[in-house]
DNA sequence: CGGACAAGCTGA
DNA sequence: CAGCTTGTCCGG
């Protein structure tokens, strides 16, 4: 992203940098003067390589005028150049401009088909931009795997009956909605409703997820592709689904975009650039100026920001969370109940229906402490997060490393007990209780395609939740680190494990309950699914971040890597701009808005090095 | 990224 | 000081 913004005042240390200069506007003038054949074509190519980010100029072959390449030839359009001595892949990125003087120009290599549109290239630029990372990277994922040299011929628009479905009417009434459709809701009728506006993105989580819409929806005669697999076709128009990716495929003549559980984390990539397919589709459907929809049985905090909330009849909403029983385990002993309550016994041997999917999530490493004579959980007072038994008597918190003595905050009791257990022991305890085997599935156990079946009762990670098809109940052993990890989003991401959950086991119209084991049955999560009432949750949410400056109050970036203390020294200390850290070796630099962090993080030369930046970090 | 070239390290 | 390793620079 060579494209700083002038107004930084960025000093020039080294004035005899060879930076590309910029093709001037003034169009092709006196390219004798360069000592190119006048009317020679010359394109500024971006190679597709991870650790270049800057643009080189090349001839196109004369010859290509006369046999038709060169009119194929356009912005997006994937080349092979030879770049010191050997040929790689690239993307046109710029048609007509006027070299560098000075360099010796070499040609186009090849020509290889097709590439991203110049509107998803900008598209790609503003990602580049916003997430403070490469372009290359978002071009690889919005180009074809392999070579296309044209698009088929754009499918028929199809003739569909508008839904009657009264969200799905109100949805496309204005540009930006939200709308909050409980986990059982079937979003097809607003797949069809976006297809009669014309040619129609629909993201969704996962692969998976959206290989079953599209099959879905071409099974009702709906000219769909999958933007994975089907680059060409989805160029040429119709419905495009797809995962992350397909918020950069091509698509026809674009007319709506509609993001399904806009809430999942899947939509955010993993590896800096950390973009958001959700944030992606935003912008993309704002620059088209056409309608974009998202869902969620739990609206993120950012959609419901972003646009107008549309909600369903309260009975719908209700009807589609199934029961919750929450468990609240400061009633056991706290001496003698380990991770399974007593009123597991009943649904572990079967009486409520099969398969019982039990969760237990053993990430993170702090240990979870609970007083023994009132069985509170042991907590820090400021930041809400457990503490850590550091040594004999004394409990630390994670978040500043604060310490204070092993007394319990409720009842003043000095003893605790610890509630992880070993988890091969628990899978006993757990079919002595049942009465009959349990299967523990674990990171590496295979799993059929249908997934996972035949067994009566499941334990495992919430990696279960992602294994079974359907479950009679689905009981979370121990819910509280969930709810109270040391993350910005633990609450929000505790709602997604609920919803997963929901959908294994149906609403509760349909009988679909869901068990919860909770020494905090008060807290809002739980709240908000035992009501079948998310906004309890955003409400809550959105207030605490208030009170702690956090997104989407604000903007976060995570720097860490080698030399992010360079980074950081580099930064200074803009205006508006907080530095919190290092810990672990990384910082956070916070904005108050996505513009303005944007604009800081560009802004600085990066040093050398293996340096990481994840703007709206994951795992803040 | 990967090749070119320069600057450091080692061993007789 | 040759011969090798490690680091830095740069590509049109």
């Amino acid at each position: 992203m060579a494209g700083g913004t002038a107004d930084q005042g960025r000093l020039d240390l080294d004035l005899s940098t060879t930076d590309p200069i910029p093709a001037e506007p003034t169009g092709g003038a006196g390219s004798d003067r360069l000592g190119l054949p006048v009317g020679s074509r010359v394109v500024r190519v971006l190679p597709d390589l991870a650790a270049i980010d800057r643009p080189f100029d090349y001839l196109v072959p004369p010859a290509w005028a006369d046999d038709g390449r060169g009119e194929r030839l356009v912005v997006g359009s994937r080349v092979r150049i030879s770049l010191a001595g050997r040929r790689v892949g690239g993307w046109v990125l710029e048609d007509n401009v006027v070299p560098p003087p000075g360099v010796e120009l070499r040609q186009l290599t090849k020509s290889s088909g097709l590439g991203p549109s110049s509107e998803v290239i900008d598209l790609a630029r503003w990602a580049s931009h916003r997430w403070a990372g490469r372009l290359n990277g978002l071009l690889g994922t919005a180009s074809p795997s392999n070579v296309v040299e044209s698009l088929p011929r754009p499918p028929p628009r199809p003739t569909v009956q508008p839904t009657v479905n009264t969200w799905g009417m109100r949805a496309f009434q204005v540009q930006q909605t939200i709308v909050r459709l409980p986990p059982d809701a079937d979003v097809v009728p607003l797949a069809i409703e976006a297809a009669r506006k014309g040619d129609a993105l629909v993201l969704l989580p996962t692969v998976s997820a959206a290989e079953k819409m599209a099959a879905r929806l071409h099974s009702k005669g709906l000219p769909v592709s999958l933007a994975q697999r089907q680059w060409a076709q989805s160029a040429s128009g119709g419905l495009v689904v797809g995962s992350r990716s397909a918020a950069l495929a091509p698509v026809g003549n674009l007319a709506a975009v509609v993001v399904v559980d806009e809430h999942d984390e899947n939509y955010q990539e993993e590896r800096a650039p950390t973009w958001h397919a959700r944030d992606l589709a935003i912008e993309r459907a704002r620059r088209a100026g056409i309608p974009c929809v998202l869902t969620s049985p739990s609206p993120s905090l950012e959609a419901l920001e972003w646009g107008e909330l549309v909600v369903p009849s309260r009975k719908e909403e209700r009807d589609g969370w199934p029961i919750l029983d929450l468990h609240d385990r400061r009633d056991d002993d706290p001496m003698r109940s380990g991770l399974l309550g007593p009123r597991l016994v009943e649904i572990l041997r079967g009486a409520e229906g099969d398969p019982v999917v039990c969760v237990l999530n053993r990430r993170g490493r702090s240990r979870l402490l609970a007083c023994n004579a009132c069985g509170s959980l042991v907590r820090c007072s400021e930041h809400q997060v457990p503490l850590i038994q550091e040594d004999e008597d004394m409990l630390s918190c994670p978040v500043d490393g604060a310490r204070r003595p092993q007394v319990c905050d409720e009842c003043g009791a000095s003893r605790f007990k610890n509630l992880r257990a070993g988890v091969a022991r628990l899978r006993e305890e757990l079919e002595a209780l049942a009465g009959r085997p349990a299967l523990e599935v674990t990171g590496d156990t295979d799993v059929t395609d249908g997934g996972l079946t035949g067994h009566a009762v499941y334990i495992g990670t919430e990696a279960l939740l992602y294994r079974v098809d359907s479950a009679a109940r689905v009981v979370f052993l121990e819910f509280d680190q969930e709810l109270l990890a040391p993350r910005m989003r633990a609450a929000e991401q505790a709602m997604a494990l609920l919803i997963r959950a929901a959908r294994l086991v149906g609403g509760r119209s349909s009988g679909g309950r869901l068990v919860v084991q909770t020494r905090m049955p008060e807290h809002e999560v739980l709240q908000a699914v035992l009501h079948a009432d998310p906004g309890r949750l955003a409400e809550a949410e959105l207030a605490r971040r208030r009170l702690l400056n956090l997104p989407p109050w604000s903007a976060l970036a995570k720097v860490s890597g080698p030399p992010a203390g360079e980074f950081i020294a580099r930064l200074g200390s803009p205006d508006g701009i907080d530095l919190m850290g290092p810990r672990d070796g990384a910082w956070l630099v916070r904005a108050p808005d996505h513009g303005r962090l944007s604009e800081v993080l560009a802004a600085v030369e990066r040093p050398k090095g293996r340096l990481r930046i994840e703007v709206d970090p994951p795992r803040a």
